[in-house]
DNA sequence: TACAAAAAAGCAACATAGTTGCAAAAATCA
DNA sequence: TGATTTTTGCAACTATGTTGCTTTTTTGTA
């Protein structure tokens, strides 16, 4: 049983690498597989700890460029010089990220998450700035922590 | 004449420091300096920089946890590892940061700055998600370099 | 102005984070 | 299977950030 899910999530993890040209190595599908397994988003450091000693540090931050680059995954910028990465759902490509949700980084779990459904609202920039991106970071208290205070 | 300016900025310096409740140090001039004569936001090795080696690295880092706490500055978050720091305008104090303008990053000159104008955007969050402080990064191109390339 | 108390700066030592070149190992494809 | 290409691991290095402790500077008061 345990072996037939390994064998099945291997599987599935499989096929996103091969989709994007990548050669399916043992490191990219377990760090594929922790962004799978995972609600929120996940720093390098997150993944150095749960991958355990695993992989060579270097291995895990070019996999994390190599995801980035070809739109396997996106950076979610961050106010303590913690980068976190989560899996892109839209069609994202080498060169062309394009993500409309917003993240939401909630102070006590301190965990970070895509608002999928969210969409980045429209700006009015001054005369001159031409806008690519945009990133809305909402701080705040996450779903799940706002229901256990509520109980306590 | 170089003496007088220099005297005259010196003054306009200690004062904001005062008013936070913050003893007057070289340090905290010279730091406090490069912020005003800054248009865009300064990263903790941009002062490094700028400062020479006039003081060591660990007192510029905790310069910026005093400014910091004190509401003289707010960080600005970064996907590359490098949270940029820029002068509050509004009244914020120890404690309270509340800013509700949005933050333009350059893509072209590297350089991040405030667009103390444009108001960050009311969003509907998914029921249960409580908002504290909402942060808004525009990446593009700014005034200037839409400026310049234009001409050329 | 001089002095004592409080605060900040500097230094050293350390911890963590990220980069690069190169040789060994693994994946791909014919 | 075996040659070719790609990726990994390792080592060495740079950069970034933290902490404890001593010396220096600032502040407020006499
Ligand atoms: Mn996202
Ligand atoms: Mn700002
Ligand atoms: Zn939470
Ligand atoms: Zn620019």
């Amino acid at each position: 049983m345990a072996v037939r899910k390994q064998i099945e999530s291997s599987l599935s993890v499989q096929e996103p690498l091969k989709r994007k040209g990548l050669s399916v190595t043992d490191s990219r599908k377990k760090i594929l597989q922790l962004f799978m397994q995972q609600k929120g988003a996940l720093s390098h450091g997150d993944i150095e700890k749960k991958a355990g000693a695993t992989f060579d540090r270097v291995t895990i931050y070019r996999t994390l460029q190599t995801f980035l680059d070809k739109g396997i995954i996106h950076a979610i910028p961050s106010s303590d010089n913690a980068v976190r990465y989560a899996l892109c759902q839209d069609e994202c490509g080498p060169g062309h990220h394009h993500h409309q949700h917003i993240h939401f980084i909630c102070g006590r779990c301190k965990q970070t998450f895509c608002l999928d459904d969210i969409v980045t609202p429209d700006l009015h920039l001054p005369k001159g700035y031409q806008s690519q991106e945009i990133d809305v970071l909402v701080k705040g208290t996450c779903k799940q922590c706002s229901a256990t205070s509520k109980r306590a």
